[in-house]
DNA sequence: CTCCAGGTTCCGG
DNA sequence: CCGGAACATGGA
């Protein structure tokens, strides 16, 4: 890949760094000026300069369905609730963007994701990828696509442990085992309404509430789902429920529907950035 | 060494 | 419906 293949096209209300930093990815490396990795099997690289973006020439169309170039952020924006929390987290969060992902990796990796930080999700995605995923030749280096759910349903609870998974190893050979004998249909899940959308991902092994609710957000464009993790759980506990006792899962959930609105899964990855951006930096 | 991480599942009130 | 406990691993 030299600098002549890539081509140049205009963005607005994009920011990229904030939308690979924000905790939807895991297998993209930072190089140079920009980022280096896979959508589903192509390798792209892409770079931010201002209101462009540098890609390799011919993956435009699929750079601008994975990073959802086609939301229109100032109407979703205008749907937050105004109040100072969410104020914050939209001055710090502004052009960052909720990504279209191919929803075997997706779920795969989000079964991996329990219990574990951003850092360690990432290792066990590059080792699950470069075990059994497929080679793809990029300039000098070369890329592992995310083994098809086929592919890691063959093999042994110990080869996924050796990953780093893990009790997860269990639940991810599981839905591999399911979802590759058509016991879950992923592709028949996007055509389900939010709450059946849930309750069939749900049946899968490792998979609850939350990584459903990822899930949707991440790979099947439902705005409105709102996944509740420790740091959400957090920021709901210590600004929306201040100083209340006896906050149980259920009120937060209700409330986050209620407050947050039709794009609440927005508002929900930028509070959730915000946090965790600000706790660390 | 201790603490905690983008949880799920199972079990007893 | 709710709270608790078990479940593995690695970085801070």
């Amino acid at each position: 890949m030299s600098r002549q293949d890539l081509v140049s096209i205009g963005i607005h209300e994009f920011n990229l760094g904030l939308t690979m930093e924000s905790g939807q990815l895991f297998h993209w490396s930072k190089v140079e000026n920009g980022y280096v990795g896979l959508i589903g099997t192509t390798p792209i690289y892409i770079e931010q300069q201002g209101s462009a973006l540098l890609i390799p020439k011919g993956t435009e169309a699929l750079v601008r369905h994975y990073f959802s170039l086609d939301h229109d952020l100032p109407k979703i924006y205008a749907t937050f609730p105004k109040d100072p929390a969410m104020e914050a987290a939209l001055g710090f969060c502004r052009g960052m963007r909720l990504v279209r992902q191919p929803s075997w990796e997706c779920l795969a990796t989000f079964i991996t994701s329990s219990m574990k930080q951003v850092k360690h999700i990432e290792q066990m995605s590059a080792a699950i990828r470069s075990r059994y995923g497929k080679p793809v030749h990029f300039g000098d280096q070369i890329l592992f696509s995310y083994p098809e759910p086929a592919r890691l349903a063959r093999l042994e609870e110990r080869d996924l442990r050796d990953c780093g998974l893990g009790y997860r190893a269990k639940n991810l050979l599981l839905t591999s085992q399911m979802v590759a004998a058509g016991e879950v249909d992923l592709r028949t899940v996007a055509a389900l309404p939010d709450e059946m959308a849930l309750k069939e991902l749900c049946r899968l092994a490792g998979v609850g509430e939350k990584v459903a609710n990822c899930v949707l957000l991440f790979a099947y464009e439902r705005m409105q789902a709102f996944p509740i993790d420790v740091w959400i759980e957090r920021v709901l506990r210590g600004i929306y429920f201040k100083g209340k006792r006896k906050v149980t899962h259920g009120r937060m959930k209700q409330f986050s529907h209620e407050y947050f609105g039709p794009y609440g899964g927005y508002a929900q990855q930028y509070l959730f950035h915000h946090a965790r951006r600000r706790s660390k930096p």
